[in-house]
DNA sequence: CATTTACCTACTATGTCAATAGGCTAATTG
DNA sequence: CAATTAGCCTATTGACATAGTAGGTAAATG
């Protein structure tokens, strides 16, 4: 289940792309317009200035932008990179030691194949596909 | 993410699907093959109960046993019973209220596309799949 | 009637989620 | 250069879910 921080960093970008290539937008407005709390948010922006979705600048005027055209970002790297991880399952996560059972298990295959396409739909999809 | 439940609630039925039309599987014998603790296994197992997936015999000779033929379980329905939901995200689970900026949001589309393609894939995969 | 097996209620430790609180720092404008 | 505006940082919290444990009761068989 995907959680807020993953959905809010989602609409957070959106709202970016739907401004892209004017002026930075302040935090307060993004927050209001989405009705989302401000001191949420940042939480959710620091993440997406971290891995150098979004740009942040400071004083009067200041506010965040994109750092590339809304068509080059995935929905899927939003996701992982806020949600920390895409696997439906703690076996195919990426800080999961590798499990004893991997060899009989029945299930794996079954896991592999989700996984393989969730992370094609979500890489798929380009964020200026919800615009 | 799939919680243990879910993936333990499918090795279950996969270990019973493997024995289909034989004696009655005892819990005991189930948790020793799939290395899993007996006393966790009765949480998910009586669900499966409930859920009229499997039926269990008491006294001796007793165990589980599949109430249908393999190739008759979806694993869609032994994961949602099991999990709760098979709902990607929060706005899409059944027992949230309905969004108040569902008209507006641009990001529903995107999760109500994802949601169906989930729903598809664990419907369209059999039990009898995974032997 | 003793053994085996399912079934039932309750408890708990740990961790994550979804924020909130309150201040600090850095940049721009007048 | 002071005021404004906005980003940045650390800590804390309540609620809830996860992943189990513990210990007992009921039913069936041989």
């Amino acid at each position: 289940m995907i959680s807020t921080k993953g959905r809010y960093a989602l609409r957070v970008m959106v709202d970016l792309a739907e401004r892209y290539g004017n002026d930075a937008i302040p935090l307060k407005e993004i927050a209001e317009r989405q009705e989302i709390s401000k001191k949420y948010l940042e939480i959710i922006v620091k993440d997406l200035v971290r891995g150098k979705l979004i740009k942040g600048s400071s004083g009067k005027g200041g506010g965040y932008v994109l750092c590339r055209k809304p068509e080059e970002y995935s929905v899927g790297e939003i996701i992982e990179l806020t949600e920390g991880t895409l696997a439906p399952v703690y076996c195919l996560s990426s800080g999961a030691e590798v499990c004893p059972r991997a060899g009989v298990c029945k299930t794996l295959p079954l896991w592999n194949e989700f996984d393989r396409m969730v992370h094609d739909f979500f890489y798929n999809k380009k964020l200026s596909d919800l615009l």
